[in-house]
DNA sequence: ACCTGAACACCGTTCAAGT
DNA sequence: ACCTGAACACCGTTCAAGT
């Protein structure tokens, strides 16, 4: 993925550069950074132009459309899982260890952009088979390699594939949505509306709203992942 | 949720009525089915209005933004919850009964409508403890209840709830998308975009396409759902 | 009381024109 | 070769005006 390109242009990698040379990939960059910013609802064309020095219209060279735009970022944020020293792409201790590796990979993408990760949990996938978060091919290549080294026979690792996705697209997409993260891909009210009519019909949610409020994504995440992966190793062989 | 009112208006209830006597359940109610005809990316203030032989301008009358349409017309289809006879609010058999007519309830929920589901599970909540699809305080109180009257404590009880509802949201989401439902709430371009470059790098998933494009999602939404309740029934007490 | 028309400040996108 | 300006067909939203 990313064909970043850098073009030996003789300058300061990773840098905005000075004025000219936009390049797809800083814009892809920026437009990550704008929405983790600001929230998607604000991204505009002209708007995120205005943040690289330059017209809105100039985008269009080298980025086809805003859809095109946003799909670019999703890909830009998932490449951190390449650059992940935690995550191997060839298992090296099992493929239980891969899998816990990976799933906490993409947790961390998660949290690092909780802004973004709506958008990588739900644009429109390249393939109908294609399940977010996991929706490059190559980590999907990767995934079934490691399965299939382990022993795992085809069925049984399509139902793990199916089974990992959704557990990582629930868990996630409630997290970073409860880290007060918009957890709409579309829009921003206000930060919370609260509850119109009060509490006092709902006697049970009343009781338990402080427990409610608690943090305990981690260890949850962890327990479930757990469960997971034994009930994928039931599934092997 | 979802104070309807009627009126008494003397007019076949139901019925997009003559002309005049737009009213908020009508607006909701045709949102909903304009999303579902021609998809989100396509709803606009003026589109609805002219769908329901109306200025775009006359629905601010009932409506305060398309903020709220969306969080209306979110609320109106969860509604059919309430009506659905398989559904109960007070546990009748137990609560493992309970937890499968809800879960199931809500699948019926996110299959009749794949192009709102989406919706439901990613606009942002009124309170961040509130988890989609769970988005109803009375179910989320009738939830409790049926736990809590089960012996289940409220620490017991408030991870069953988490666990539940990551359980729903990556299970329905994934397979409304898979659906051929435009999963983002924000856009649908083409239906379905081709792989760039092929699958030649991508043996196993070439191998296993075929595979990962049959429909298992009742099986694996049932297998599942039983593990689910498995794992909460060893929280209990 | 309820809807309409015109208006405002934006959008995404195209394209001829500038440098 | 790359960016800009003007333009087109839209948006959401407000509000005075109509009936």
């Amino acid at each position: 993925m990313s064909d970043s390109g850098t073009e030996a242009d003789g300058e300061i990698a990773g840098l905005p550069a000075r004025r000219h040379s936009l390049d797809r990939r800083m814009i892809l960059e920026a437009g990550a950074d704008f929405i983790e910013t600001h929230g998607l609802r604000q991204l505009s064309m002209r708007r995120l132009g205005a943040r690289l020095g330059v017209e809105g219209m100039s985008l269009y060279r080298h980025v086809p459309s805003r859809d095109d735009l946003l799909d670019g970022i999703v890909e830009v944020v998932l490449d951190d899982l390449y650059g992940d020293p935690e995550v191997y792409l060839e298992p090296k201790n099992g493929w239980q260890d891969y899998l816990l590796r990976l799933a906490r990979g993409l947790r961390r993408v998660a949290l690092a952009r909780p802004q973004v990760f709506p958008l990588i949990a739900t644009r429109p996938p390249q393939a109908p088979w294609i399940r977010p978060p996991l929706r490059s091919l190559r980590w999907i290549d990767s995934f079934f390699g490691a399965l299939g080294a382990a022993g795992f026979r085809d069925d049984a690792a399509v139902a793990a594939y199916r089974a990992f996705s959704s557990f990582l697209l629930g868990h996630l997409l409630l997290e970073v949505a409860a880290k007060g993260a918009d957890i709409a891909p579309v829009e921003m009210p206000e930060p919370q509306g609260q509850i119109p009519g009060g509490l006092e019909a709902y006697p049970h949610v009343r009781r338990l709203e402080q427990r409610l409020s608690e943090d305990r994504s981690a260890e949850e995440f962890e327990e479930s992942l757990a469960n997971l992966l034994n009930r994928i190793e039931a599934l092997r062989d």
